[in-house]
DNA sequence: AACGGCTTCAACCGCAGGGCG
DNA sequence: GCGCCCTGCGGTTGAAGCCGT
């Protein structure tokens, strides 16, 4: 971060906006009289003693109750982005790295529910972490960073070793603490954990997309309802971010890397150790967890 | 030292959804 | 059921700062 951790913005008071409404179309608080552009020392001083005070909520009227000339949007986004006491500031460690990744694999461009599951850190700090670092990561591995799959076709993997993805430390990504379980097929089918007869991008939803269910408006994992099934949900990300998980799976591929080397055509097998992976991946594994959960 | 291009990230926007009368 | 209000989310912007020449 280029403003100093723990340094409010106040501490730039030229970055920013500059109180110009000149991007896109009328801004919702057009009224007159309200500040845009970096906060000052004085306005996060008075917003965050009148949150401590009050509490949050009613950010429509907090400015004027607090004597802020900002929009009740501004307010929130500098509280929940900032100000909050909770908010841990510094840059991400190799450990949310991480969580970030598998956290975006699994859920998409939900920041919110990413940042959700990583303490002190914001939606609009991974979101922003996101856009500038780990994307470029991914693209520069060949892994397109939207759907965590490669850029290229399977029979132009340049890298043909018993990993079928391209090693994270050779590109500076810092490795995890187990093995990032990338795959290059995961099977989309959460009936046949085991199988995956359709090789070709499937119309079900892609591996971690997380459908938003329109009738209730929850979201929903592998038809796992994650709002009303918060627990599980909970304990299905605790999984995750548990090593355990993955330790396993690591294990699961050094077993299938050391088959690879007995294998004399250890080439020819990639694919069926890819589909086996990413079955084990998506299949038995995470969906086993989840509907462990059931059980 | 000066300059220009690139990167970063705080802050903005529009939109969607929930709650309420 | 409808409309309004409020909140929260994800995408985008652009000035500050960094870095190479």
């Amino acid at each position: 971060m280029k403003n100093p951790v723990g340094a409010s913005s106040s501490s730039l008071p030229s970055r920013g906006r500059g109180g110009v409404g000149g991007r896109g179309a009328t801004p919702c608080c057009s009224k007159m009289g309200v500040k845009r552009g970096p906060w000052t020392a004085e306005e996060d001083e008075v917003l965050s003693s009148y949150v401590r005070r009050e509490g949050e909520g009613r950010w429509r009227t907090l400015p004027k109750r607090a004597g802020l000339l900002r929009c009740g949007k501004s307010c929130r986004l500098r509280w929940m982005n900032y100000l909050r006491p909770s908010i841990k500031r510094g840059p991400i460690a190799p450990d949310e790295e991480d969580l970030i990744l598998r956290l975006h694999r699994l859920l998409g461009n939900r920041w919110s529910l990413i940042a959700g599951r990583i303490p002190g850190r914001t939606d609009n700090e991974i979101k922003n972490y996101w856009n500038t670092h780990l994307s470029k990561k991914l693209i520069s591995q060949g892994i397109d960073p939207r759907t965590h799959k490669p850029l290229v076709s399977s029979n132009h993997r340049p890298n043909h070793s018993n990993n079928p993805l391209p090693s994270l430390t050779s590109h500076g990504l810092h490795p995890p603490p187990a093995t990032l379980p990338y795959d290059l097929n995961p099977n989309p089918n959460p009936n046949n954990p085991t199988n995956n007869p359709n090789p070709e991008p499937n119309p079900s939803p892609a591996p971690g997309e997380v459908l938003r269910d329109h009738d209730h408006g929850n979201y929903l994992l592998h038809g796992v309802n994650l709002e009303q099934e918060d627990d599980v949900f909970s304990s299905f990300f605790d999984s995750l971010i548990n090593d355990d998980i993955f330790l396993q799976q690591h294990q699961h591929q050094n077993i299938i890397e050391s088959n690879g080397d007995n294998n004399e055509n250890s080439d020819k097998s990639n694919d069926q150790i890819a589909a086996m992976d990413s079955g084990f991946v998506f299949g038995s594994l995470w969906e086993g967890t989840i509907s462990s959960q059931f059980a």
